[in-house]
RNA sequence: GGCCCCAUCGUCUAGUGGCCUAGGACACAGGAUUUUCAGUCCUGUUACUGGGGUUCGAAUCCCCAUGGGGUCACCA
């Protein structure tokens, strides 16, 4: 068999779908299992919109998650173009040959008569094919009409009483009864062609031998095989994985509804984490921002490595019990017939559970510098950051652990970066530990020369010199703790107490401490 | 509505006739560790849509029903 060679052929919409990059990415993982070429090719017939614009967040997505093309946009390639706009006479071409070979028909039928007989044929229960009256036209009728500049579509001919099937990889046997279709407009009165057409002209003229798309196009294979077999081309083999779904749901995931997902237990989760976070870098969950997008995901700091381990896992899997899988792994074991057949929902909680794995798998250089263009977008690091910074990020980081779990989540640590007489209290807290607690305030002024004292001002040597210090007032740790985070993070949780108290230094601690005493 | 696809814990899934009184992961609950939170460890709750077959034996095969979904354009 010729070499592997898998497409994706995204339209420029603007964004590029969570679903859609599962799909591109099953797509992708089957060429480079085989050692073939992945394709990128652009559906844009429907043109309209800024082109360029609107294909860059596609290509960023699959930039950011690693998932190169050997041919399409920006790096061409032997069978150039890439963009089906700039394809259409390819598609005049193979239409002309049909027409020639009488394995279509040019249809003067108005749009107005084909819906009207398609209404009727639903009123009266019956299935609708074309009516095919353009069929009896002669030579010289046609060639009058097209004169007189009637305009007319390209029908494909369905050879009505035969059956169409494809041998799918992922569904099995599929088959459709021709006598149930209406012939297929493959060219619109404007000369361009529609969608059926030219996606099967391109795979065939792109040596595409592996069709790998999304379930909702198993319909359209029945009219594509027609036009294949009327091309006389060999079938690519298909692969019609599930779609998708929302969290929880059985229903395509879609950014139509994203209005609707606020409201989703699940997704609730992921929409909470954007409100947090996105307005400190100044976004915020939108139209133009949301889960149903990749770069949501980009955006919020999620690992690439999490995502396409996620998305792996969305209707597929390799056996009873691996989960955590790197993008090397996959393409070494995927297969298509462990992809599962029907439609799996994008689960956030798992999604976050990869993310976890993946982030304690990351070296502390790469995540600070993954952390700092956070710091720096909220303002909280003025940019470019200093050496200096960039060691104390460090500090934080490895004090915060497992506690940073994405990588904009060090946002939520800015008592670590303002300045003392800044600090913000969580006045619940507050009250509670400090203000309520009989012993905070006497045990807090005590302390401070025992800070004053601490030769090295270090987590550990902390640690003993303060147990140390609890004990021979008789009293335990427990009665300071509170007390001493609220006054040095205004916090009621965070990392460990004597990490704080190294982070912030003996100066900026003992200042902390001081005006906690002084506001109660 | 026609056609097509699908159906195991709350979720993602394992399971291809006996290894299944259904396994794993996430989530959830309880416990342990701990100065908080996070983490870690242990324990636990929870599923084969229903009904008929086939078979010595069915989550697994067949049929029907039900449910879910996709698609029916001069959209992609």
């Amino acid at each position: 068999m010729s070499a592997v060679r898998t497409r994706f052929a995204p339209s420029p919409t603007g964004y590029m779908h969570i679903g859609g990059m599962r799909t591109a990415l099953f797509s992708w993982l089957w060429a480079r299992k085989h050692g073939g070429q992945f394709i990128l090719r652009i559906d844009d017939t429907d043109q309209q919109r800024n082109r360029e614009e609107a294909l860059q967040p596609i290509l960023r997505a699959f930039k950011w998650l690693g998932l190169n093309w050997d041919e399409g946009p920006e790096i061409g390639g032997p069978y150039a173009p890439y963009f089906q706009s700039q394809r259409s006479d390819k598609y005049k071409a193979a239409a002309a040959r049909l027409l020639a070979e009488g394995r279509a028909y040019k249809d003067f039928e108005t749009p107005e008569q084909t819906k009207a007989d398609r209404e009727a044929a639903e009123k009266e229960k019956r299935q609708y094919v074309s009516s095919r009256q353009s069929l009896a036209l002669s030579p010289a009728e046609i060639a009058d009409l097209e004169a007189q500049g009637q305009p007319y579509v390209v029908r494909l001919l369905v050879p009505r009483g035969e059956k169409v099937s494809i041998r799918d990889h992922i569904r099995g046997d599929v088959e459709w009864d021709c006598n149930l279709m209406p012939d297929p407009v493959i060219q619109r009165g404007d000369g361009s062609a529609l969608y059926n057409f030219a996606s099967v002209v391109d795979d065939v003229d792109l040596k595409i031998t592996h069709v790998i798309r999304s379930e909702e196009h198993l319909t359209n294979t029945a009219i594509q095989m027609l036009v294949l077999q009327a091309l006389g081309a060999t079938p690519p083999e298909f692969a019609h994985i599930p779609y998708v779904a929302a969290p929880a749901t059985t229903k395509k995931l879609s950014k139509r509804d994203i209005g609707k997902y606020r409201t989703n237990p699940q997704f609730k989760k992921l929409f909470e984490m954007a409100d947090a976070v996105l307005p400190k870098i100044g976004r915020q969950v939108s139209e133009a921002l949301n889960p149903v997008m990749v770069e949501y995901y980009e955006v919020m700091g999620f690992l690439p490595e999490a995502v396409l381990n996620a998305l792996s896992r969305l209707g597929w899997s390799l056996d009873d019990k691996t989960e955590n899988m790197s993008l090397d792994f996959v393409i070494e074991n995927f297969t298509l017939d462990r992809v599962v057949k029907g439609p799996a929902g994008l689960d956030p909680d798992k999604l976050l559970a990869y993310q976890e794995y993946w982030m304690s798998q990351r070296s502390l250089d790469d995540k600070v510098a993954m952390c700092l263009p956070y710091l720096e977008q909220a303002h909280q690091i003025a940019a470019p950051a200093t050496p200096e910074q960039r060691e104390f990020v460090g500090r934080l980081i490895t004090a915060l652990g497992p506690r940073l779990k994405l990588l904009s989540d060090i946002l939520g640590y800015e008592e670590y970066f303002v300045a003392d007489e800044a600090l913000t209290y969580d006045e619940k807290g507050f009250q509670k530990r400090v203000r309520d607690d009989t012993h905070a305030v006497p045990l807090l002024r005590d302390l401070i020369p025992v800070l004053q004292a601490s030769p090295d001002f270090t987590a550990a040597g902390l640690d003993r010199e303060i147990h140390a210090w609890i004990e021979t007032k008789g009293l335990q740790m427990g009665n300071l703790v509170h007390a001493l985070r609220l006054a040095l993070t205004g916090k009621t949780a965070g990392p460990g107490l004597f990490e704080c108290l190294e982070l912030l230094g003996r100066e900026r601690s003992i200042a902390r401490i001081e005006r906690a005493i002084t506001r109660v």
